[in-house]
RNA sequence: GCCGCGGUGGUCAAGGGGUUAAGACGCCUCCCUUUCACGGAGGAAUCACGGGUUCGAAUCCCGUACGUGGUACCA
C-alpha cells in the first residue's frame, strides 16, 4: 500500500467553525498516526464568494491549533498547485473525456429553463424535482438534442455546462471507514454538473480529480456530502480510476442547541463558534473565536478530539501527541454531537491548571496588558500565575484574578467589612501596620505569626480579622491565601494598604 | 415529498445477548478553607416507542415516530 496521504480541502468563503475544525483534526492525527501526510489544498472553485484573506486566515488558524501541513499553497510541494482555481485546465479536459466515454453530456438550459422546469414538474409529492434520468430526455442537452444541433450550439459558444449521466437502476455501495456499508440507488440520483459555464469544476469534479493527483488515500470529510458520494463514486470508476479512490470516512455533524451549529449560534447562546475571530468583510460582521475568547489550542484541540472520538477508556484529557497515539479512526462515532459550551469551558479550566506557568506567562503578560498592568518582572509574573491558576476558566480571568498583585484596590467590598468593624479592629489593625513594617524577614510564616499572636493579644478571632485584612489587600472576597498575597506584594505594598483600608472602613 | 444517516441521564459518553448500565460536564448536599477556587465524599437523573428472535434484549432483526443532512452552474 502506498503512504497514506489526507487532505483538508476548505473553501475560502468565511471562518473556519467547529466542524471544520475538527475534520482538519481527524485528517492531521490520521495521517500523523500513520507516519503519512497531512495536505491543504484550497477549494477556490467558486469566485463570487470567494472572500479576500480567508485562505491566510485558515492557515493561521491551523497554525494556532498545531496543524502544519506538509503540503499547502504556503509550504508548496510535489503536486503544487494547491489552489483549485490554479488547476482549472485539467478539470475541463477530465470532463471532455467523460462526454466522449458517453459519462456525461452538454446541458445548455438556461436558468430560466432550469427553473421553469422545478416549476413544471413540481407537485406537492415532489416538491424539488432533480434533473434526472426521468427528465433530462425533455431538457436541452446532447441527449435530447441532435448531434447537428448539438455541434451548431457548441460552435456558438453557447454557455453550457457538463453533467454527468447517472445509470439507471444500480446499486453502487462502498464501505465507509466509519459508518460500514452505504449504498444507493443510481436511478434516484441527480445529474450533478461537473463542470460550470465558467469552465470551473464543481466541488463533485474537482475532488476526485484533485485527490487522485495528489494521490489521496483516505478522504475525511463531513456527514453532509454523504448523499454526494454516489457521484463521486460514479466520477472514480467512469474516469477510469477505481483502484485508487480513497477510503471514505464521513464524520458526524456538530450540533448546536437546536439542530445543526450554525453561524448564528455564537452570537445567539454567547459562546464561539469559530477557532479565531473572523470579520465577515461584505458584512463587516465579526464572528468570534475560541482564541479570542479565551481558549488555549491545547484546550481547543482537546476538546473538539473528544467531540464524536472516544479510545474506550475515560481519559478526556490529551495532549496533540497523545492524541496521535489513541487516535483511531474506527473509534470515531456515527452519530451528531451536541456541542456543549460548559464542558467546553471545563477544558480549558483543566489545560490551565496543567499548565506549567511558564507556558501560561505570554498569553497572561497579553491579557495585563490590555489592562494597562505593564513591566511586570518575569519571576513575579510566574510566581503570580502559579498563585492564581487555579481558578481562571478562561485566559481573560487572569485579570481579575490577579490585578490586585499588581495595582492597589480602588473599591473595596464594603459591605463585607461593615458588620465587622469596630474600633478595637481599627487599633488591631494599626498595630498590626506597625509590626509588620518592623518585620525584617517578609514571609508568609512571620506575618501569619505577627497576625495570629496579634490577635491573641487582643482577644479578637482570627477569622473576623482575615476577612478585613483580605478585603484591604484585594478589595474582595477573593483570591488566594491572604498571607501568601502578603508576601507577594512585598512589606511596602501590605503596610500601605492597611493604612489606606483602615482610612476608608474608618470613614464609612 | 423523495433519498441518506442517526439514537444509552439535560449534554458528552463506556458497554454491543445475562452488568448494581462505567466515567466526565452541568446541577444539588456535605467535608476542607472563616474568601473564592482547587481537592475530597455523596446525591438526583438514562437505554425513543411497538413488534419479533431468544430461557434471557439497552445490546440482534423488522416497523413506527422523531431528529438530522442532502435534494443548487455552494461547498
Amino acid at each position: 500500500m502506498s503512504k497514506v496521504r489526507v487532505r483538508f480541502a476548505p473553501s475560502p468563503t468565511g471562518g473556519l467553525h467547529l466542524g471544520g475544525v475538527r475534520t482538519v483534526l481527524f485528517n492531521y492525527l490520521f495521517a500523523k498516526k500513520h507516519g503519512g501526510d497531512f495536505i491543504v489544498r484550497i477549494e477556490d472553485t467558486d469566485q463570487t464568494r470567494f472572500v479576500e484573506g480567508a485562505e491566510q486566515y485558515i492557515f493561521d488558524c491551523l497554525k494556532w491549533c498545531g496543524m502544519e501541513p506538509d503540503e499547502s499553497p504556503l509550504v508548496g510541494g510535489p503536486h503544487a498547485p494547491y489552489r483549485q482555481s490554479e488547476r482549472k485546465e485539467t478539470y475541463r479536459k477530465y470532463a471532455e473525456q467523460l462526454v466522449k466515454d458517453g459519462f456525461a453530456y452538454y446541458a445548455f438550459d438556461t436558468k430560466e429553463e432550469l427553473e421553469k422546469m422545478r416549476e413544471d414538474f413540481k407537485t406537492p409529492e415532489n416538491p424539488s424535482p432533480q434533473y434526472d434520468q426521468t427528465i433530462r430526455q425533455k431538457m436541452r442537452n446532447s441527449l435530447s438534442l441532435s448531434d447537428e444541433e448539438v455541434q451548431t450550439l457548441l460552435q456558438q459558444n453557447t454557455p453550457h455546462v457538463i453533467r454527468i449521466k447517472m445509470p439507471e437502476g444500480e446499486t453502487i455501495s462502498f464501505t465507509d471507514m466509519i459508518r460500514g456499508e452505504v449504498s444507493f440507488e443510481t436511478s434516484l440520483v441527480d445529474d450533478k454538473v461537473l463542470l460550470k459555464a465558467d469552465s470551473m469544476p464543481t466541488y463533485h469534479l474537482a475532488v476526485v480529480a484533485d485527490d487522485y493527483a495528489m494521490q489521496i488515500t483516505h478522504a475525511f470529510r463531513g456527514e453532509e456530502w454523504l448523499p454526494s458520494a454516489p457521484v463521486h463514486l460514479m466520477l472514480w470508476k467512469y474516469l477510469g480510476w477505481e483502484k485508487d479512490m480513497p477510503q471514505w470516512a464521513h464524520l458526524p455533524l456538530i450540533l448546536g442547541p437546536n439542530g445543526k451549529l450554525s453561524k448564528r449560534d455564537g452570537a445567539k447562546y454567547g459562546f464561539p463558534v469559530f477557532a479565531m475571530n473572523w470579520l465577515d468583510q461584505k458584512s463587516n460582521e465579526l464572528t468570534e473565536g475560541f482564541k479570542e475568547r479565551g481558549f488555549l489550542p491545547e484546550a481547543f484541540v482537546n476538546l473538539l478530539a473528544v467531540l464524536g472520538w472516544n479510545d474506550g477508556t475515560e481519559k478526556e484529557l490529551y495532549s496533540m501527541e497523545e492524541l496521535i497515539e489513541s487516535f483511531s479512526i474506527d473509534k470515531v462515532h456515527v452519530a451528531g454531537a451536541k456541542f456543549d459550551f460548559e464542558k467546553a469551558k471545563w477544558f480549558n479550566h483543566e489545560w490551565i491548571m496543567r499548565s506549567d506557568a511558564a507556558r501560561l506567562a505570554p498569553d497572561v503578560k497579553e491579557i495585563l496588558a490590555a489592562n494597562n498592568i505593564i513591566n511586570i518582572e518575569p519571576d513575579r509574573l510566574l510566581t503570580v500565575i502559579n498563585l492564581v491558576k487555579d481558578r481562571c476558566t478562561l485566559l481573560q480571568d487572569f485579570y481579575a484574578q490577579s490585578s490586585f498583585f499588581f495595582e492597589t484596590p480602588t473599591v473595596y467590598d464594603e459591605a463585607a467589612v461593615k458588620p465587622k468593624w469596630d474600633d478595637l479592629k481599627k487599633e488591631y489593625l494599626e498595630e498590626l501596620a506597625k509590626k509588620l513594617q518592623a518585620e525584617n524577614n517578609f514571609t508568609v510564616e512571620n506575618i501569619e505569626l505577627a497576625f495570629k499572636n496579634l490577635a491573641t493579644e487582643k482577644n479578637i478571632k482570627v477569622g473576623e480579622l482575615q476577612m478585613i485584612f483580605r478585603v484591604m489587600l484585594v478589595g474582595s472576597k477573593m483570591g488566594p491565601g491572604v498571607f501568601v498575597i502578603a508576601e507577594t506584594i512585598g512589606k511596602a505594598e501590605t503596610v500601605l494598604r492597611i493604612e489606606k483600608g483602615i482610612k476608608i472602613f474608618h470613614a464609612a
